[in-house]
DNA sequence: ACCTGAACACCGTTCAAGT
DNA sequence: ACCTGAACACCGTTCAAGT
């Protein structure tokens, strides 16, 4: 009866956490799903089609933050939010930024952070500017984080004390939380001022 | 006589220019140069390497902003500086920006750019905070800007009209100084008030 | 110090053909 | 609709050996 799309990018999602995005090959991932590796052409047009896929797939599962009526809580959730499902799995920045970059999709972070800084009060294409920095810079910063925690726990028995952060960790580090609040303190200089929360 | 490390990396700038990241293989600079693929092993220990050197040399470069009294118009000037360095070649901003991911250099940037922060009165691990926001703004935008230049200048002669953008743009585009000015006010908002510029 | 020759263990993609 | 079989045109890296 054959495999569904759906089911292709579950397993290479499941095969680029074990291996990594540089380990992740059509032919694996044939193997895995136990077909030719030609077969995986009929279900997408090349391999970037599928990282797109993949992508979009690792943004749904992530956590959907609660709303709150606080414009910049809720843009901060948003933030939290997507750097959280950027790290449920291995290379999860790279894929994901790299798919976005390459304007193969991804866009739906963008687009619901711009809607959460217009309830600032900033008019849209403002709002989409400001959405652009802070998406760039959680890319870019899970995307190092995640660098950096593979590389310390790949010398993980043989180097420097393991210390108790595991490879995937969650809770937010302050440069983080420390870029989000910078900008939004640029946000708050651009918008009429009326509340404080 | 032989190569040099330098030598090498310049021919490996100019294949990356013209057939892109994608296209620069060792096999390919090997044939350019003349020798073996396994003789450019000397001289870099893995493609990597070569790659973290290439990185270094586009940043090196690069254009050399002028100093300014004003650290706003400062740091301004060097985001604009290191875009210009990024699209002078082919996929440099990926280049670049990946190198810089993966811990591997490419940290000059980083640190003038937190140096010209901190003259705003801002203490030092402020100023590195604000510096990667910057930074990874700076590569985000460019590495989008650069993939959507090369995706539009490919279907040149075959599409829609050419429009009179260069495939190769230097003069930034509004929102990428909306970017930067938004940061900035983010900066102003957490350092002492003393002048305006 | 710098390179050759040869091999090892891989890649993404296409395409006619099958069921 | 979904897949096979086979090929094409490539990859990065290692290593003994040469000069």
């Amino acid at each position: 009866m054959g495999h569904s799309k759906g089911n292709v990018v579950a397993t290479a999602i499941t095969l680029l956490d074990e291996y990594g995005l540089p380990g992740l090959s059509m032919r694996r991932l044939a193997a895995t799903l136990g077909v030719q590796q030609s077969a995986l052409y009929w279900h997408f047009e090349s391999k970037q089609m599928l990282l797109a896929a993949m992508a979009e797939e690792i943004l749904a599962r992530g956590p959907r933050p609660s709303s709150s009526r606080a414009w910049d809580t809720e843009v901060t959730r948003r933030a939290v939010a997507l750097r959280d499902a950027l790290l449920a799995y291995r290379d999860g920045a790279e894929l994901v930024s790299t798919v976005h970059a390459f304007g193969l999709g991804a866009e739906e972070p963008h687009r619901r952070l711009a809607t959460s800084i217009e309830s600032a009060g900033a008019a849209p294409p403002e709002a989409r500017a400001a959405a652009t920095v802070i998406l760039h810079f959680v890319f870019g910063f899970t995307f190092s984080e995640q660098q950096h925690l593979q590389a310390s726990s790949a010398g993980a028995i043989e180097g420097a004390p393991p210390s108790a952060a595991a490879s995937r960790r969650e809770a937010e580090p302050e440069p983080f939380r420390a870029g989000v609040a910078l900008i939004l303190d640029g946000i708050r200089a651009r918008v009429p001022q009326q509340q404080r929360t």
